[in-house]
DNA sequence: GCTTGATCCCGTAGTCGCTACGGGTTGCAT
DNA sequence: ATGCAACCCGTAGCGACTACGGGATCAAGC
């Protein structure tokens, strides 16, 4: 009735993300357990859509379950938590950065046993040559 | 034994993978069966090794364990399947690009928001902010 | 030949972050 | 009042391993 109290169903679709995606949030702690109308359904607060956006923004940037839940504890502890969030981000921007590494490594490796395919000439296939090497 | 037939864990240790993972392969259908000690060991021969080091060669280069499959079942088919394997591994090289390319668009909000913290005087976290918004 | 300690056996369960399934209940509009 | 969408819950599956535990086997030293 009335708006007040948004279903499970309607706050996934607000955040961008699975009913059962929320469910298991409240399972594993991430989101806070909410009311329920007398037929047991779960009922949500605004706050409730505050909160799962932020995680699932966060996931987008990449932060683990674990990182994003001490996001939350310290974003819920005051301003002068700025430094260690911005610790968090800039280890995580440090893994970020390995990864892409990591990539562009392998992808030079593939993109030159591709680029000795088209050659020509090859008595064996060359990417199957690098790849048994 | 005079060197005929590997342990497990020698075979595992040439390779650089963990004992436990040769066991899974094998139960996946990726690596064939050995033959067994009387006492029911597995004995490995140095085509097993050579499978093996394929398999982690290409794990390392980011396929999966399904188009590794595929790539030995072209590895052993002869020099006409070369093209099969180009398109697998193009294939590859374009999800490997995707994949840097949201590494990198993340980095570049992380770093801003990051930048946005060391800047000075926010009122609130710049980092909380972005994820928040 | 016997003992010791490393290695191996097997099955099962846990990891991360969801996603899917299925059978039953509730909510709401007609 | 009825129909059907949406919800409930628990459980199992994904990929690619990794870990555990209790028992068997292997190889080397004495």
């Amino acid at each position: 009735m009335s708006g007040r109290g948004l279903t499970i169903g309607r706050l996934a679709e607000s955040a961008g993300v699975n009913l059962e995606t929320v469910r298991y949030y409240e399972r594993i702690g991430l989101m806070p357990e909410p009311g329920r109308t007398p037929g047991g359904h779960r009922s949500y607060e605004p706050e409730h859509r505050q909160r799962l956006r932020f995680i699932r923004r966060s996931r987008e940037l990449g932060f683990g379950l674990d990182a994003i839940r001490r996001l939350i504890a310290l974003s819920e502890s005051g301003v002068e938590t700025c430094r260690e969030v911005r610790d968090m981000a800039q280890d995580h921007i440090t893994s970020v950065d390995a990864k892409i590494a990591d990539l562009q490594r392998l992808r030079r490796v593939l993109r030159q046993a591709v680029a000795d395919c088209s050659d020509g000439v090859a008595v064996r296939c060359p990417v199957i040559e690098e790849l048994g090497s």
